[in-house]
DNA sequence: TTGTAGGCGTTATCAG
DNA sequence: CTGATAACGCCTACAA
């Protein structure tokens, strides 16, 4: 591969003269800049980001570290982050941690050796990122959390408004006229997890409702989490008659699980998912949810990142994505409501 | 960061013993190899990978360029990929084309500046990575194509058996007692699609049946393309009563189109899919599928990358995944068929 | 077995 | 405005 000696051979200038053009770092002469580029492109050159990078301490990398691609929510995040990085010049690292704090332990260390511009990182269960990200800040790299905080975050963060999601999705049950209604929470270690909760419990208590200890499940975001709390849900008398789940993985499983024990979803057991993924449309029926953005949530934070890098120390930012409703058809007015108030509840669901 | 300058310092040695015990390149007496070791450990030493790339003409990155990661087929065949290359000390960067061949370019001659050891590609449409391929070879580093290849293509490469997937597919459509079957195929220069559809000819040829040219629609592996390409062959007359579908996303498409006609499926068309993603098991009704696992196909290409860098220089290796049926409930015995025929084909159907 | 020195391709500093 | 030259951190002949 041909390199800036070469380049100031054929130009016939010196190899600190190639490198004023290329940078800008000093004016140089209108004949011999159009020269040096004009060899430049003919034998089409590119900088090495490895002896750019050494030199300069900072390549143009970012680590992306997340859970696990495979993961139907999270492509989205990375397409937006690797869209507006690239198109800046940047280049995208991926790294899957499974949400193993010892693999993303790992990742962090050996990331550093690239000397990478900065992380943007969806932290793993227990991450000890606080700690880590200090060193990266202090070799000058920008370093933004997305989805979830880890404990004692207070850098840069870029979070969907999980409370205020939950809180109108389950207004919306209420609205319904539901008045049992149970919830399957993912980990409440994660901050996501916890602020749905919270968003849940602040509109089942201003509506006046009970909140039986048992009606609250926490699992994991997955499908089989769901299906086995609902499960055991449906089995507590009363049971409840809406369920809202963590995310829409959980969601599948409720639905699986409500089949599965001779019920029909909406017409015993409304369901509300979140997240809003491509199969909320297919599912049977058609899955409610609360939607929030993954490509926003990835190019917000590259956003921010771009701005580190670009110069800006000021405080940490937290920006906060709004989400909004899907109504779908997982939810419907409950049996026992039905008869004396299906007027009144028809009507508020027109509405939307 | 420390530098093995620091180690040498401390631990009270050359600079080159301290890279001789990293590397192995030169005996070391056993208590100044200890020595350097503990300090290695104590300080949290890791190699600048930038530096060592610098200078040995080569990185621990491998480039992995696909279509589109938002794409649900994809996520596995990355994760596939970097599990295999991340156990053993390799790093992913990760680069979408959206099938642009001029952006995949783009990503090609960045990647190079970083003298990655190798190149895992899903061809982007009309790719020319056969010439390009070429000077990464040459560079010593490796390049595996993935699910389909590019014109002219003669390096190492693993891809599904589309041919025989597609073949069995049908098959079992015609055993079931289908005498009209239509197909939907992706674009028909990506290699995939022609193979698939190649697979679909030889079952229906072989047994005899009528091909017309109408029932074959080539269009985009999206639920878009699979919609409008059904509603115009469920207009023919007569009307195919199997679709298959050149992936699931086409099968998706092909679904709701079934529907929104007012017909049923499998009732009054049967559709089959290809792929296998998580989401055949969801749609209503469940989807038939052709399954390919993309977690395999990324570890093989990763294993194959992986040989080439530890210096196997043999013929280019050509590995073709076996595909399997998963057979759900998109597919029935056609109703014409049914009274005269359903005790024979229920019983074949019994077999499987 | 250990140490020394040159160079990988850049950028930045400083002298002309 | 242009050109030498010294790092950046590491590996590897080659010398001791």
């Amino acid at each position: 591969m041909a390199n800036m000696k070469d380049i100031a051979r054929i130009a016939e200038v010196s190899l600190g003269t190639v490198s004023h053009v290329l940078n800008g770092t000093a004016g140089v002469r209108e004949p011999v800049r159009r020269r040096v580029l004009e060899v430049v492109r003919s034998i089409g050159y590119q900088p090495s980001q490895l002896a750019r990078g050494l030199r300069r301490v900072q390549t143009n990398v970012i680590g992306m570290i997340i859970p696990d691609i495979t993961n139907p929510f999270f492509p989205a995040v990375v397409r937006g982050a690797e869209d507006l990085a690239f198109s800046n010049g940047y280049r995208l690292i991926l790294c899957n941690t499974d949400n193993d704090h010892s693999k993303e332990l790992a990742h962090l260390n050996e990331l550093r050796t690239f000397l990478p511009a900065g992380l943007i990182v969806i932290p793993s269960n227990f991450s000890d990122l606080t700690a880590q990200a200090q060193s990266y800040r202090a070799a000058g790299a920008g370093v933004v959390c997305i989805d979830r905080l880890p404990k004692g975050w207070d850098g840069d963060s870029v979070t969907a408004n999980n409370q205020s999601g939950a809180y109108r999705a389950t207004q919306h049950l209420i609205k319904m006229g539901h008045k049992r209604l149970a919830v399957i929470t993912g980990p409440l270690h994660l901050t996501n997890a916890e602020e749905r909760l919270n968003g849940f419990k602040q509109a089942v208590e201003e509506a006046g409702l009970e909140l039986p200890p048992e009606y609250v499940q926490e699992t994991t975001f997955d499908k089989q989490g769901g299906a086995s709390k609902t499960k055991l849900l449906l089995r507590l008398i009363p049971p409840p008659t809406a369920i809202s789940a963590g995310n829409d993985m959980i969601a599948l499983g409720v639905l699986t699980a409500i089949r599965e024990a001779g019920l029909r979803c909406p017409d015993e057991v409304s369901v509300m998912g979140f997240d809003d993924l491509d199969i909320a449309e297919i599912t049977n029926p058609a899955l409610s949810s609360v939607s929030q953005s993954g490509y926003q949530l990835g190019m917000t934070a590259a956003r921010i990142l771009l701005e580190r890098i670009a110069g800006d120390s000021g405080p940490a930012k937290h920006v906060v994505i709004e989400t909004s409703m899907k109504i779908r058809d997982s939810v419907a007015v409950p049996v026992l409501a039905a008869s004396p108030r299906s007027a009144r509840a028809t009507k508020i669901k027109s509405k939307r």
